[in-house]
DNA sequence: CAATAAATGAGAATTATTCTCATTTTTTAT
DNA sequence: ATAAAAAATGAGAATAATTCTCATTTATTG
């Protein structure tokens, strides 16, 4: 498991206690996070504005990815290994995110799909994002 | 052109003027707009907690799309055709969001992984939802 | 280890959105 | 067409999420 002192140093970012338990915190979870469950899990450890400036450090050092959840709330997840593309699954049903992964015909058959669609609207399209809606048909954690 | 009278009416929501210029100012635009945009197009003549109310009330009817952009804005647009099935091209230089179709084979390709992806994860997808970033490259309104 | 620079905590400020309630508009039933 | 009932509106207060301020603490540099 990643170290979160070898990761701020690694980006030149300072050590600090705020940054090591908010990494820690991000570490700790396969998916993402909204901010609430992020402030749960440390439990007061840190300040809520220290919070919110680590995750803007996070993220400009380019380690964290941040979205909104379907109910518009936000989300966050570490970004650290470089084969990390993947896209989301949202349970509307008990709020469950989840990472996954597309397979490579998809994903070819979108670069494909972009590079048209850069030359009709002029664009250099950069990164793309998608998003899954439906509900968890398990008994998972939040819907037992 | 729709009649917003007439939409109204449709939905069996009762005919106002606020929901009337809303409709109309969302009418007026191909492209989806931000709330701000959407203030400025009113100049006033609705307020701001009305505004809420009948963004609310057109998404209750079914017929208003709402997500955020980049910049976690909130974007609205209508859906008021039946194939109305697209996605967004969000310019980061400009901020100009941009509907987009994708061909028959993507949405295909899609198709089929979606249905592994419901296998895999015991879900069931209703929805789905693709958002490309890059930069417009063509002089637009706002980056001359 | 001292000096300097950077980060933190606590809460104020800001922004987006929702809520409250007295007034106005729309709809319904006559 | 009109009166009564129901629904919607405007203005601003309340709430929630995020950013900002600044005095104090912690980290880095030399």
């Amino acid at each position: 498991m990643k170290d979160s002192k070898k990761i701020l140093s690694e980006h030149k970012v300072s050590i600090t206690n705020p940054r090591i338990l908010v990494l820690e915190a991000l570490l700790d979870n396969k998916n993402p996070l909204t901010i609430d469950e992020l402030q749960s899990k440390l439990k007061n450890k840190v300040a809520k504005s220290t919070l919110y400036r680590v995750l803007n450090d996070l993220k400009n050092i380019n380690i964290l990815n941040e979205f909104t959840d379907p109910n518009n709330a936000t989300v966050v997840e570490l970004l650290l290994e470089e084969d990390s593309h993947h896209h989301h699954l949202f349970c509307s049903d008990c709020g469950e995110i989840i990472d996954i992964k597309m397979g490579e015909n998809f994903e070819s058959t979108l670069s494909k799909e972009i590079k048209r669609i850069e030359k009709k609207f002029n664009f250099i399209i950069e990164d793309h994002r998608l998003e899954l809606f439906g509900k968890c048909t398990d008994l998972c954690k939040n819907c037992i």
